[in-house]
DNA sequence: GTTCCACATCGACGACTGTCAATGTAAGGT
DNA sequence: ACCTTACATTGACAGTCGTCGATGTGGAAC
């Protein structure tokens, strides 16, 4: 659905005359493409929030619950909410509540959305 | 400055290819680190600095003119400016300067070191 | 010298972010 | 019923961000 073609045909093409010398995939970037890459990558911009996610990436396929999660990294439970929230949100966490617990895991299709990404170079 | 080096190391063994059913590896990410992380993440995490990304690697190992980038996008020169250098001060593109123009390149092993981190999952 | 060009920097604007104390909410236990 | 627990939400604060017009800078051509 991508309009794409023409993103390598704006005239950057002119002056490419041999086969390319680091490997690239570069699927051109629309407006729409770039705003949902741009969200992923924003929700892991904050140092918190990566050291959240590999609290909860350490426990493989096993949930995590929150409440083991403000005091190992210092931080108050809002803002241990807070950040869960925006990870949740981006699509690389699932929550499910457990009684009175909220158990977080990680959703493996969406790194691999983002490593996908990074083969660009 | 922080030492390059270990791009690929920073506590992430590749997936051991155990039988978890989640594959991780999960390295403990110190504050260190997770900020180091961070603001790579952070370079990315903005829509128009993707698109601009991508039209530089879109040339592959060709560097890429800095006036080829503000009409294609629709966006300013001075907005160019100030994402470009977000970019290479994040060490995710190289600058050298040609004559009146400024040519930006990609560099792979940053790339590397994301693609390493997101193997958490 | 002067004039143009490509790009960087400055200044300002509104919008957004991370953080925490205080408060709200909903489930369990008594 | 009441109380406790686990978490979400609110409100406020200072800080940062993206954007662009205006201005500065330094090279190239005349």
């Amino acid at each position: 659905m991508t309009t794409t073609t023409d993103a390598t045909a704006t005239g950057l093409a002119a002056r490419t005359g041999s086969e390319e010398c680091c490997t690239l995939s570069a699927g051109p970037v629309d407006t729409v493409d770039a705003e949902r890459i741009a969200s992923l990558f924003k929700a892991l911009s904050d140092p918190t929030r990566l050291r959240l996610l590999f609290h909860v990436a350490a426990q493989g396929c096993e949930s995590v619950c929150a409440c083991d999660l403000t005091e190992p990294l210092g931080i108050s439970q809002p803002t241990v909410s807070h950040h869960m929230k925006k990870l949740v949100d981006a699509g690389l966490l699932t929550r499910e509540q457990k009684g009175r617990w909220a158990h977080y895991s990680v959703v493996p299709s969406a790194f691999a959305e983002l490593r996908a990404f990074l083969d660009i170079a």
